[in-house]
DNA sequence: CTTGTCACGTTATTTAATTACATATTTGCG
DNA sequence: CGCAAATATGTAATTAAATAACGTGACAAG
């Protein structure tokens, strides 16, 4: 286990390592064909390659993906792993997304899915708007 | 204004019906290519007379898109409208789909935006798992 | 009447994701 | 070591989701 609290190996395969790389590198969240022609230079050529590589990452908890933009972002939030009910802050202007882990909002969230007898697996929690910057400019 | 509280003419457009019909008559969401498939005897051919009627529908409040599917529902919550924070329970055995409004959640999401500065237009909140039913099972 | 708007139809294209199949690489173990 | 199982990779083809581009028809407002 490594010093943030993700199950994952200690060494990334080399794909895995290139795709992670860029989305670390990347300001916003990035699709799987962005990220496939960034890494053309590196021997990248099909979709497969670099879907197969997020799949782990995902599952390793050190990539999310963002449902309502068909696109993946490296996680800002050590500690989110295992808890599947993290949110998003999506800018529509400058394309920032903050991660936001929330005790109340998941307390809630657990709370209504008690009251009906739904059986929780993931929570896609993803808010479209404007971040303080833009909403100013 | 219709008497459930959406904003949208009283009358549809031909296409807009027809695609309004069949998400009605679904138990659970329909993807936009099945919708076509299930009108071609009325005369779809293309893809476009499906998402041009679903804009309208989803415009005018009385279809949802459910972002983590790429599926549409038909909004079985009157007096949603305007209200861009409806949750959805979705059960990943029988597709089952289950719209949730509640006071707490979206009060605690307004707060969290609040408090970064973020400007709130749209949440997309999907619930995925077990429906009672089929937990039981 | 004619202009603007809105819905509609059709074809082609882009973007997103998966299926299928072959090959390599690593890992654990006898 | 030698080998089998699991894992990762490469490539091509295909399905699914959504949009672009272009033209036509209906119709109300001026």
């Amino acid at each position: 286990m490594s010093d943030h609290g993700h199950h994952h190996p200690a060494d990334l395969t080399r794909n895995q390592s290139l795709v992670m790389g860029e989305l670390t590198n990347a300001k916003g969240p990035l699709s799987a064909y962005t990220i496939l022609d960034r890494l053309r230079d590196a021997g990248f050529r099909a979709p497969l390659q670099v879907y197969r590589a997020l799949d782990k990452l995902v599952e390793f908890g050190l990539v999310h993906r963002l449902e309502s933009l068909n696109a993946f972002v490296a996680c800002r939030h050590p500690g989110c792993d295992g808890d599947d009910k993290v949110a998003f802050m999506i800018c529509e202007k400058c394309g920032q997304v903050r991660e936001i882990a929330d005790e109340a909002l998941d307390g809630r969230l657990s709370q209504l899915a008690k009251e009906a007898g739904f059986v929780l697996k993931k929570a896609t929690l993803e808010l479209r708007g404007l971040c303080q910057t833009c909403a100013a400019a």
